[in-house]
Order: C-alpha cells, then sequence, then structure tokens
DNA sequence: GCCAACGTTGGC
DNA sequence: GCCAACGTTGGC
C-alpha cells in the first residue's frame, strides 16, 4: 500500500469541487512524465493526500484511487499516440485541520518530503511515516 | 510581480 | 548526444 500526492491549484480544480463531484473524478491534464509514471505504479484503493497550490499551499484532504492508469481524454491528438494517462480519483474526506506548506518545511520529519524538495512535481510519492505524520497534525 | 527550479525543445 | 534557449510552475 503506497500514498501519494496530488497537486492542484484551485483556481482550476478545488477540494471543494472535488467533493461536489461526489465520484471518481479524471485526474486528467498532467503533462509530466515522472507524474505520470507516479499514476501507473498507483492501485485501486490506495490514499493520497490533496494539495492546494499557489493558493493556500496546504493539505486539505484525502483521497482514493477509484481507476488505474488509463489514456488522458484530453490528451487525444488524431494521428498521434497517446502518451499522456491518468487515474480517476475521489475525495474520502478532509482534514480537520489544514496542513500548510510553511510548517511542513519546519517540522524535521518531514524534511525529505517531495513536496519540499520538488515542489514542481505534480504527482508525488509520499512515505507512510509521512502520511501518518501529515494525517495526525490534520487532526484525523 | 518576480524569479528560481525544472523540463522540453531544437540547433549543432 | 550536448547544451543553450525558452516556457512553465509555484513559492515568495
Amino acid at each position: 500500500m503506497a500514498f501519494w500526492l496530488f497537486k492542484s491549484e484551485p483556481d482550476t480544480w478545488s477540494w471543494d469541487q472535488q467533493v461536489a463531484k461526489g465520484g471518481p473524478e479524471e485526474w486528467h491534464g498532467v503533462r509530466n512524465y515522472q507524474a505520470r509514471n507516479n499514476m501507473r505504479q498507483m492501485k485501486l484503493g490506495e490514499l493520497g493526500f490533496y494539495y492546494h497550490s499557489n493558493i493556500g499551499k496546504e493539505i486539505v484532504g484525502i483521497v482514493r484511487v477509484a481507476a488505474l492508469a488509463h489514456p488522458d481524454s484530453t490528451a487525444f491528438i488524431p494521428g498521434e499516440k497517446i502518451v499522456w494517462e491518468c487515474v480517476d480519483i475521489e475525495a474520502v474526506e478532509p482534514l480537520k485541520m489544514p496542513v500548510p506548506l510553511d510548517v511542513i518545511k519546519v517540522t524535521p520529519a518531514l524534511k525529505d518530503m517531495v513536496l519540499v524538495n520538488n515542489s514542481r512535481l505534480s504527482v508525488q510519492p509520499v512515505s507512510d511515516a509521512e502520511w501518518a505524520h501529515i494525517r495526525k497534525m490534520g487532526g484525523l
């Protein structure tokens, strides 16, 4: 069981919209090979954090992988091979208290998080220890 | 709004 | 295959 982190600009697609969706939603639009490869490794039912970049800059909720990686329907160019893929995710529950980036940065147990060291990667792995730590900080 | 970090593109 | 130029992301 691996853990993940999904980044989204709330301007584009926010946690509230994800919740309002009430079910699985394609995590489309990822155009980065590392992020795609992470999605390919996801298994059904695995959990991830939902992070708001730019506005908020905090982890706000927990999502579940609801469909394995499949071709990204927004990446279709006639005559070209589809290289971009996405999983589907659905909202599970919000953190009772969002965990902001600046707090993560000053927490020694979280100093190796990808979010701290490669903030531009939009789909990231999270270690078991980091997962447990942030859950607790978030009041779950 | 600025800029650092990173990824991609394209000339050689 | 290298690397400079460029575009994008995202924190500040």
